[in-house]
RNA sequence: GCCGGGGUGGCGGAAUCCGGUAGACGCAGGGGACUUAAAAUCCCUUGAGCAAAUUCUUGCUCGUGCGGGUUCGAGUCCCGCCCCCGGCACCA
């Protein structure tokens, strides 16, 4: 008889609508016992799915049907984000609706679904698009507004030529614009904000209770940015305070200037008369650059001097004022105190500008470095040092160097004073920086200090006379540059009443002075702005507002809403503002004429609440049922793309945050677990002329099928526009559904980006050929059995194999509940299949045993690939479906049975392995006299003497002997 | 620069949490069977090297980025480097 060959587009195509029609996939949210509510971060729809989306979906389908069999009472649910920017270019392109193009969309991706068996609970589909959804988009808006934390304000704000829209500071990867990558510009725009940073501590804080990857925790904390330091306020000559933000107030008395953004308010009021054109241009300069030029790490650092001075609160010392484009109007207090001795890019600031550099901090070595120039000192200075025990070398042109401790600092200067030429000087840097002349030696200690030992130098030396600053001098000395600049914390110097304050206590004393003397106080600094979130376009909520010209801005009443979009058949480049009809309205204040605001919501408001809208995804009247949310939420497992690491999981924290303010939700994280599935990657081929060529194209040698130039490879995450997808439609017309989703699961750690693989994918379907062909082969000779096998009658080899399936049960829960490497569940099925196959050559097999096997195979397959799984499931006579089947229990028993193999290390190195029962190998004594009576060990050890037997139990023997 | 993750055969990767036979599983390669042939399928084989042996082997040495350390034993732990990937980046 020919066997039946596998045909998975008939098995798949049976199987297809039936684990749907059996609701197995529908939520019992009224009976929340056992309830786990795992969600799938729902896709924008556009296009097609490629095998690269299967990562997110078949993964949670697998982990989705464990838990069914598990019992679970599984919410899993699946919806659209529906708004956005390529629906509405789309429309505007191709003269179609964007409410069309976007469920034509939604469609496929639900048909492409079908196809891979991923199946949801679809009674809850919801579509951000739709006027029941984003008219609690809308509320959710008005909360925040009652609230203080949506506001109007005019600004610099992100802008992105291509798109034509504005960004939230999120939206801006490395300067770029997310969606084109174009460099992004500002501009001065009035626009809607979410107050987000007033949820900063809290979203930083609770990170700790999230069961996330680290490294996602970790973006977060490092996009909040939070910074503790101190706010110190700088008198200036025109009467404003200056208030900056430093992280090290304990560096205050080496402040020798202060830098403001170009954009800071009060830099038209500073500017003297003289310096007003000067300043504007440079305003005006700064303005123009994009994002990318101005933060270019590279870039020169470029100020001008206003022309007016502020006092050093600590010193009293003049320090001029100046603009420079490396200080952030959006940071801190947008005005910095510039301390070059100890900032990295103050130093390069001072010396390109020629301010004074003045050392308040010991340098940690807690080493001076001594340079002598050449001809400035008499022969006898090198020995005289080298007395005091200093080393002494030189350079190339004659000049002495030598590094001394700090403790003889002063004895050394004093031998160098005595030893100068006439003209003679010497620098000693590290503990403060000291200037030897032959009559005295002159610590700069403070600017007065350091514009005396400049004149004497440049008076000495007429070298030096273009010089602007005693740093300019040292820094020439490539010998000293290590040793001239620092940010490490140590002893204070030069700092007036705290001179000497040691570097663990030097913020906290400086911060007390500050705060007593009431000149400035403790401070924490976030790098996260507030979320902008008004986007001048047409498909997005609309923003619930309207101006009116005498009761100025008004929240449309609650009852109100939705503010519906309206409809129209050509949408402009304005959106909203380009509809009439929509714009003018009454004022529901005062009754007046007045117009709606014309802007929509970011579509990641949108997304920020949408797994609370699941629960109840039909209520008319509320967002969301509390009662319900209450007892399904948080979402035990979330599983999504790493590129929503930032933006989405931090706008959906910090909504879920707020409604647990107003009271809504008992909850104030909304994700409890989350795991990120890495890209799949695939080769992409550029021609210079016909730019992406699909890899099917290619010719060989890597050729351009169109006009045969060599291609460009690189091997990048999947996208339509890189034309390098895989479609899941051929692979399932090739393989079927269930190789696909087998080789996702298989062809690496789910974490992990990972380029994909025809062979592999090859693999996985020789492999479901053999399971099959295995499995009706087993299901032929074991027709009619249906007893259990009993396992204390198997033979050695049935034994081995009961154990290996218990074994393999274990794993894979183990996996499914743990760290979801089901790459080796997989492998382990595999190493199963394979035993039981081998197993099944021996005419004698125990029938029971084989049936009992692959029963229990078929379950822990069936996550994988269910089709496959149903079908031979039923073929093995089952009525229930697998589902409705409880996943397989394994007995802890049997892993003890049978024997192993343990190998016997002799000297660290194994020498000999000796198979003894499990039972034998689970008691350290009997294993080691079992190991040490063995033949072989003994021949091993013959002549040696035993000085020691580490026995691991299941494990090893170790024996130690000489 | 800062933060996070990682470096294991020809390749994807196992073993890493909690030290215990490194290379599971799959791919690719080599050899063979079937076939007129090819595809498909099946079987054997594959870290590097050395020695004895000669045929079904046996034994030894080396081997998880580099250098040290702890230990009976290190891919795994500790210290110091190098390199790669991801995120942030003139954040005061």
């Amino acid at each position: 008889m020919i066997p039946e060959p596998y045909n998975p587009q008939v098995v798949e195509e049976k199987w297809r609508d039936f684990w749907r029609e059996r609701g197995f996939f529908k939520a019992k949210t009224h009976e929340p016992q056992r309830k786990f509510y795992y969600l799938n971060m729902f896709p924008y729809p556009s296009g097609k799915l490629h095998a690269g989306h299967g990562r997110n979906y078949i993964l949670g389908d697998a982990i989705v049907r464990f838990l069914l069999m598990r019992g679970w009472n599984v919410l899993n649910p699946m919806g659209w984000d529906a708004f956005g920017l390529p629906a509405e270019n789309a429309a505007i392109e191709q003269g179609v609706h964007p409410r069309d193009w976007t469920w034509a969309n939604i469609r496929e991706f639900k048909r492409q679904f079908r196809a891979w068996g991923v199946e949801y609970d679809w009674d809850r589909e919801i579509a951000t698009c739709e006027p029941g959804y984003y008219k609690w988009t809308q509320w959710i808006f008005l909360k925040l507004y009652e609230r203080g934390l949506a506001y109007r304000a005019k600004g610099k704000v992100n802008w992105c030529p291509h798109c034509e829209v504005v960004l939230a500071n999120e939206q801006v990867i490395g300067g770029r614009c997310w969606r084109c990558n174009s460099p992004v510009e500002k501009k001065e725009l009035e626009q809607w904000y979410f107050r987000i940073t007033a949820y900063a501590e809290r979203l930083l804080k609770d990170l700790e209770k999230l069961d996330w990857p680290e490294h996602v925790k970790k973006m977060q904390e490092n996009w909040i940015g939070r910074s503790e330091g101190a706010e110190i306020v700088f008198p200036t000559e025109k009467g404003a305070e200056i208030k900056v933000f430093t992280t090290r107030p304990d560096t205050l008395w080496g402040a020798t200037f202060l830098v403001l953004a170009p954009e800071h308010p009060w830099v038209p009021e500073l500017t003297a008369l003289e310096q007003r054109a000067a300043v504007e241009a440079y305003r005006a300069a700064a303005d123009r650059l994009t994002e990318v030029e101005r933060t270019s790490t590279e870039k020169e650092k470029t100020g001008v001097f206003v022309g007016t001075y502020a006092i050093n609160p600590a010193t009293r010392e003049r320090i001029p004022i100046w603009v420079a484009d490396y200080v952030l109007m959006g940071y801190g207090t947008g005005a910095i105190m510039g301390v070059p001795a100890h900032d990295e890019r103050d130093f390069q600031f001072a010396l390109s500008h020629g301010l004074p550099v003045i050392p308040v901090i010991a340098h940690p070595g807690g080493e001076i470095r001594i340079f002598v120039p050449a001809d400035a000192f008499v022969s006898s200075l090198p020995q005289a040092l080298r007395a005091l025990g200093i080393p002494v070398g030189s350079t190339k042109d004659g000049a002495l160097l030598a590094n001394a401790p700090t403790e003889i600092m002063d004895k050394a200067a004093s031998v160098i004073r005595e030893r100068l030429t006439e003209k003679g000087w010497a620098a000693m840097v590290g503990q403060g920086w000291q200037i030897v002349f032959p009559d005295e030696v002159i610590s700069i200690g403070s600017v007065a200090e350091e514009r005396r030992a400049l004149s004497r130098l440049k008076a000495i030396d007429p070298a030096l006379a273009e010089k602007r600053t005693v740093a300019e001098i040292l820094w020439a000395v490539p010998a000293l540059r290590d040793f001239l600049f620092h940010a490490e914390f140590g002893p204070m110097l030069n700092s007036g009443p705290l001179s000497g304050t040691p570097g663990a206590e030097a913020v906290r004393k400086t911060v007390a002075w500050l705060e007593e003397k009431g000149l400035g106080n403790a401070a924490v600094t976030y790098k996260l702005r507030d979320w902008l979130i008004s986007r001048q376009r047409y498909w997005g909520a609309p923003i619930p507002i309207i101006h009116c010209p005498r009761c100025g801005i008004v929240p449309v009443p609650e009852k109100d809403l939705p503010v519906l979009l309206p409809e129209v058949n050509r949408i402009g480049k304005l959106g909203l503002a380009d509809i009439p009809g929509f714009i003018s309205t009454t004022c529901p204040r005062c009754g007046g004429p007045a117009q709606r605001d014309t802007d929509t919501m970011d579509t990641f408001v949108d997304s920020s609440w949408y797994f609370l809208r699941f629960i109840s995804p039909k209520d008319e009247d509320r967002p969301f049922d509390p009662d319900l949310v209450n007892r399904w939420l948080p979402v035990d497992l979330y599983v999504g793309g790493v590129e929503h690491a930032i933006l989405h999981l931090l706008y959906a924290r910090f909504i879920t945050k707020f409604l647990h303010d107003l009271g809504w939700l008992s909850f104030d994280e909304p994700f409890k677990k989350l795991f990120t599935q890495g890209m799949v990657t695939y080769p992409a081929y550029w021609c210079p002329t016909h730019h992406w060529i699909p890899p099917k194209e290619v010719l060989p040698g890597d050729r351009c099928p169109k006009c045969g130039a060599e291609l460009e490879v690189s091997v990048v995450a999947m996208s339509k526009s890189k034309k390098n997808v895989v479609s899941p439609d051929e692979l399932i017309a090739q393989y079927g559904a269930d190789t696909e989703r087998l080789y996702t699961l298989f062809m690496g750690p789910p974490e992990k980006e990972i380029e994909w693989s025809e062979e592999g994918v090859r693999g996985c379907w020789r492999f479901l050929n053999r399971f099959w062909n295995m499995a009706l082969a087993i299901i032929s000779r074991a027709a009619g059995v249906r007893e259990e096998p009993d396992p204390q009658a198997l033979g050695t080899q049935g034994r081995a194999l009961w154990t290996k399936l218990h074994a393999t049960v274990k794993k894979v829960t183990e996996e499914f509940e743990g760290r979801l490497a089901l790459n080796t569940a997989v492998a382990a099925i595999m190493e199963l299949t394979n035993e039981l196959a081998s197993y099944a050559e021996d005419r004698e097999a125990d029938p029971r045993l084989l049936r009992s096997v692959l029963r229990n195979l078929v379950l822990i397959l069936s996550p994988f690939t269910p089709f496959i799984c149903e079908e031979i499931w039923h073929r093995l006579g089952e009525t229930k479906a697998v589902l409705e089947t409880p996943w397989p229990e394994y007995d802890p028993q049997a892993l003890a049975e049978g024997e192993v193999e343990i190998p016997v290390q002799i000297n660290g190195k194994v020498r000999v392995r000796v198979r003894v029962s499990r039972a034998a190998a689970s008691d350290p004594q009997v294993l080691q006299d079992l190991v040490l009576a063995d033949p072989s060990v003994r021949e091993r050890l013959r002549g040696l003497r035993i000085e020691k037997v580490v026995a691991v139990p299941a494990k090893l023997v170790s024996i130690v002997a000489r």
